[in-house]
DNA sequence: TGAAATGTTGGGGCG
DNA sequence: ACGCCCCAACATTTC
């Protein structure tokens, strides 16, 4: 019996039901399809990086039998399925709904063809979006009953499966080759990310393990500090599900309970959460969630557009949060949501611009965190920061990175600043090659105050 | 998962 | 000893 095995956003052996099963009683062809043709979205930069290289660990774990194709998915499933007498095709159920077009067309495309079983498996979230409503069986907007009541008094869930034991390959004669999905960027942006992320799966086992033994007790407090290293860093591995929220999920259970572990597992739920809306609420992906701010007025400024980009507002710890970014690939969560409210508050450029930037640069660029993540930040969302929540960058900088630790690692300009003056270095005297800030800030605040309650 | 403005309290200096 | 002012520290309200 030859089964087709499709890998999409869950690029592991580990707690995989699709490959679990397939290979249960079965030869498989595994097989990743890069869907160039029912794409709405392309991948960014980064997401591209890793992807190729995910796909290269899973090749080699999969003894290089892993099948790389571009084009129409249902097409190609097609006619591999003529010329390899397949009578299953399993696949991950999708979530996004990008994803889920592709996956009906597919579906469509199975049911005409005779003798050909079509299975799949949440390989991606802990609980399914359409299990969890609200008693009125309308979906929740607002995280914490969502959470909480929605989730948490739902059956735990599925704990996680271990890799196949034995896996039987379909002797395909396999010539194609990674590259040809053309993923790694020609001016070698991505390169740069070598020295710093080990992308495979047992690398993302290693993080978490890491994470478990020495991080997680000082969670709760220490991931407000972007110089420390106690948050997981898991977020790049997740978002190609290197390794799988059920592991990560059922391993913390395991931990002495307490409020950092609660604290690690809420954030899991932010993502389910951010799934979860998008889900519901597709339109969300290019639209405000709350259409009042439909009439808001941005600016479209390009020059401070570009000034954000490339970390020269002249606020330290924004620019050192973009230039971490641009550097590495990935941003401190605390920072993340500092120069957000940044582009969106004080220089009143839309959520979306920053979220393509966000998307093309981050390496855990996830359609939905990002996109609920911006919206939350934007005061626009579902159980939104509100309107006048604005992070005052100074503020934020005395507060969490007292030392200037973090922001001398990414901006060394202001390496002979004393630490006093580090988080305004404006009131320093001797000359710097660091910009004057790009706006002032009270002023900005008061402009954005006054420009959210016309929306009110 | 803020910040700023405003209000309250209480200790110390001082006439 | 007393009242008054100042102001830091904390609490509450407002944006």
């Amino acid at each position: 019996m030859n089964s087709l095995v499709l890998f999409k956003n869950n690029l592991r052996l580990d707690d995989n039901p699709v490959l679990f099963h397939a290979s249960e009683n079965s030869s498989i062809l595994p097989i990743y399809i890069y869907d160039n043709v029912n794409i709405e979205r392309d991948l960014g930069a980064a997401s591209k990086y890793w992807l190729h290289n995910s796909l290269r660990s899973l090749n080699k774990s999969l003894d290089n039998r892993l099948v790389f194709l571009k084009g129409d998915t249902s097409k190609i499933v097609c006619d591999l399925i003529k010329s390899n007498n397949i009578y299953k095709v399993y696949c991950e159920k999708p979530f996004h709904e990008n994803d889920i077009k592709i996956f009906n067309n597919l579906k469509n495309t199975l049911s005409k063809i005779n003798n050909v079983e079509f299975l799949f498996f949440n390989t991606t979230l802990l609980w399914e979006p359409t299990d969890i409503l609200k008693n009125d069986n309308t979906p929740y907007k607002v995280f914490t009953p969502f959470y909480r009541k929605g989730c948490l008094t739902k059956t735990e869930p599925r704990p996680p499966l271990n890799s196949p034991k034995n896996i039987e390959y379909l002797d395909y004669g396999n010539k194609t080759n990674l590259d040809d999905l053309d993923l790694i960027d020609k001016y070698n942006w991505s390169e740069k990310f070598n020295s710093l992320w080990s992308v495979s799966e047992s690398s993302a086992k290693n993080k978490l393990k890491d994470f478990l033994d020495n991080s997680i007790y000082n969670y709760k407090k220490g991931r407000d500090f972007p110089a420390s290293d106690f948050n997981s860093k898991l977020s790049p591995y997740i978002r190609f599900g290197l390794i799988s929220v059920n592991r990560i999920w059922y391993e913390l259970l395991n931990l002495k309970p307490s409020n950092d572990v609660d604290h690690f597992k809420s954030e899991l739920g932010w993502r389910e959460f951010s799934y979860y809306l998008l889900y519901h609420f597709s339109f969300m992906k290019n639209k405000n969630f709350q259409k009042k701010f439909d009439n808001f007025q941005w600016e479209f400024n390009d020059d401070m557009f570009d000034l954000w980009k490339k970390g020269k507002t002249g606020f330290p710890l924004v620019d050192a949060g973009m230039r971490e970014l641009w550097k590495t690939g990935y941003m401190h969560n605390r920072v993340r949501m500092v120069v957000a409210s940044f582009l969106v508050k004080n220089l009143s450029i839309d959520w979306k611009r920053g979220e393509d930037w966000f998307w093309d640069c981050l390496l855990d660029a996830d359609h939905a965190s990002n996109i609920a993540s911006w919206q939350w930040a934007a005061g626009t969302g579902a159980d939104a920061a509100p309107y006048f929540r604005i992070f005052n960058p100074i503020l934020q900088s005395k507060k969490f990175d007292v030392e200037g630790e973090y922001i001398l690692k990414y901006v060394p300009e202001l390496k002979k600043v004393p630490s006093t003056l580090l988080h305004e270095p404006w009131e320093y005297e001797g000359g710097l090659d660091y910009p004057k800030p790009m706006i002032d800030y009270r002023q900005s605040r008061e402009n954005a105050l006054l420009k959210y309650s016309f929306i009110k």
